[in-house]
DNA sequence: ATGTCC
């Protein structure tokens, strides 16, 4: 248990904890949360996140987002803006291993009274037609020099290639393709473990949701209708993965180079080795950065050809076109990523490569950056809750200044994997959720207990700490009907 | 998260 006693309080969900904590803090590190969330937070993230504040450039503060929990370096839910004009850093333990790591949402015409007969038939073929668990590969059947276009060109590879639409690509940032990825930067490795993995979901959290928009949890029905959102009990299907074994090595190998020249070339000592480093202008730095980005591409290849499937599968089961199921993207969103953004800072625009670890961009209305359709309803947020509870659908708000425009990305744990396999058993939960109205199938026992809803954070009080703290506004939450986990 | 330890 956090000793909250040690925070100063801001806000009713806003707690501070200042440079004086521990030597070498740059900035306070900032913590989102009810006094609830708080408490049950490990205090593995009050360490890990004032050790964040003392890398090189870190802007304001070290901020934890309303469901951090402990990570690998940064906590998950950690935000670091770092100045890049003053020696800022670039950290993998910033970004995570699984680059890109996202979530996709994408709207049908249906009702659950129509899919409710359905339901089994489409969680199992779909469960057939998208591979997941440990090591899955996928049917896209290409060499690994094509695989080097896909790092370089996104999910326009993929509709290039027939897997999706066009105007998928204008609901991805960067329209699925992410400027300046050089497959020239990345191991013969990476690429190895990349090129047979394009459209699976993999494993862990990572999973493929059908889910209904209930009427009471359509809160704002017209944000909720300019994202897709027109009618009660509307299904919809929420999916959540990232770059698979590819984002992993890509990660892995920059770890290496940057242990090497952090201290010895560039002087940057740290208080933890998993906050591995190096100044963002540097050779290391700008090497990593674009080969982040290909695992960027990567994840946005793979959610597209899993888009692509879901279509398929649900044209089949309801005998009708994907176009006719009016399955539109609502968006894409990456929670774990750095970019390069600009941001006003004591009234002074700064070059920000803003790190958001297990934390979503929420860009207010206008801002530069959200697809065309959404610049006045503000960049819509996808968070995915564990399976049994529920997810939602966010945007961006003008007070989301103050986290640098970021936001949650899911529920956050609150019990460790091992914790949750020894409390939960797969089998009894997946017959307990189906008597509740959620048909779920999973590869594996043990990985289903351990993504047990028991094993979370309330999911509706992090959200409503989220819109408290004015970091982002709810529009409609989501309640799971089937599952695919990976 | 991850060919869950080359």
């Amino acid at each position: 248990m956090a000793d909250i006693k040690s925070l100063k309080q801001i806000s009713d969900t806003i707690w501070e904890i200042p440079i004086s904590y521990k030597e070498g803090m740059r900035v306070p590190a900032r913590i989102y949360g009810t006094d609830k969330l708080i408490q049950e937070m490990d205090d593995a993230v009050y360490d890990q996140i004032t050790n964040v504040a003392t890398l090189p450039g870190i802007t304001k503060y070290a901020l934890c987002m309303p469901d951090g929990h402990f990570g690998y370096g940064f906590p998950i839910g950690g935000v670091a803006a770092m100045d890049v004009e003053n020696g800022g850093v670039i950290s993998p333990g910033g970004i995570g291993f699984d680059i890109n790591c996202g979530m996709r949402l994408v709207v049908t015409n249906l009702t659950y009274d129509e899919v409710k007969p359905y339901i089994k038939k489409v969680v199992d073929r779909l469960y057939e037609r998208v591979p997941a668990g440990v090591g899955s590969t996928g049917f896209v059947k290409i060499s690994r020099n094509e695989f080097r276009k896909v790092v370089e060109q996104g999910a326009r590879w993929c509709v290039d290639n027939g897997y999706g639409w066009e105007e998928d690509l204008e609901l991805i940032e960067e329209n699925g393709c992410i400027a300046g990825a050089d497959s020239a930067k990345i191991s013969e490795k990476a690429i190895d473990r990349g090129f047979n993995q394009i459209g699976t979901l993999g494993s862990g959290n990572h999973y493929l949701e059908i889910q209904i928009a209930k009427k009471e949890n359509i809160f704002e029905p017209e944000l909720a209708a300019k994202l897709g959102i027109t009618q009660p009990d509307q299904v919809v299907v929420m999916f959540h993965c990232g770059s698979r074994g590819f984002g992993h090595q890509v990660a892995t190998d920059y770890l290496q180079v940057f242990l090497k020249v952090m201290e010895s070339k560039y002087g940057i000592k740290i208080l933890d080795r998993e906050l591995a480093c190096a100044p963002f202008d540097s050779p290391e730095g700008q090497a990593y950065f674009s080969a982040m980005k290909c695992g960027l591409n990567m994840s946005f290849a793979n959610r597209q050809v899993i888009l692509h499937r879901i279509r398929e599968v649900f044209s089949e089961i309801f005998g009708r076109s994907a176009e006719d199921l009016g399955m539109h993207m609502v968006y894409d969103v990456a929670h774990n990523t750095a970019k390069l953004e600009r941001h006003i800072v004591d009234g002074k625009e700064r070059s920000l490569l803003v790190h958001r670890k297990g934390a979503t961009r929420a860009f207010a209305p206008e801002m530069t950056g959200i697809p065309a359709r959404y610049e006045n309803i503000g960049q819509p947020v996808i968070i995915g809750g564990s399976m049994e509870t529920g997810s939602y659908l966010l945007v961006g708000v003008p007070s989301g200044a103050q986290s640098f425009f970021s936001t949650a990305h899911g529920s956050g744990r609150t019990m460790s994997r091992t914790k949750a396999r020894k409390t939960f058993r797969g089998e009894k939960l997946q017959k307990d959720m189906q008597a509740r109205g959620i048909y779920v199938r999973s590869t594996s026992w043990a990985g289903l207990a351990e993504e047990a809803g028991g094993a979370y954070k309330d999911v509706d009080e992090l959200i409503e700490a989220a819109e408290l703290a004015g970091i982002s506004k709810k529009v409609v939450r989501f309640t799971p009907i089937g599952n695919i986990k990976g």
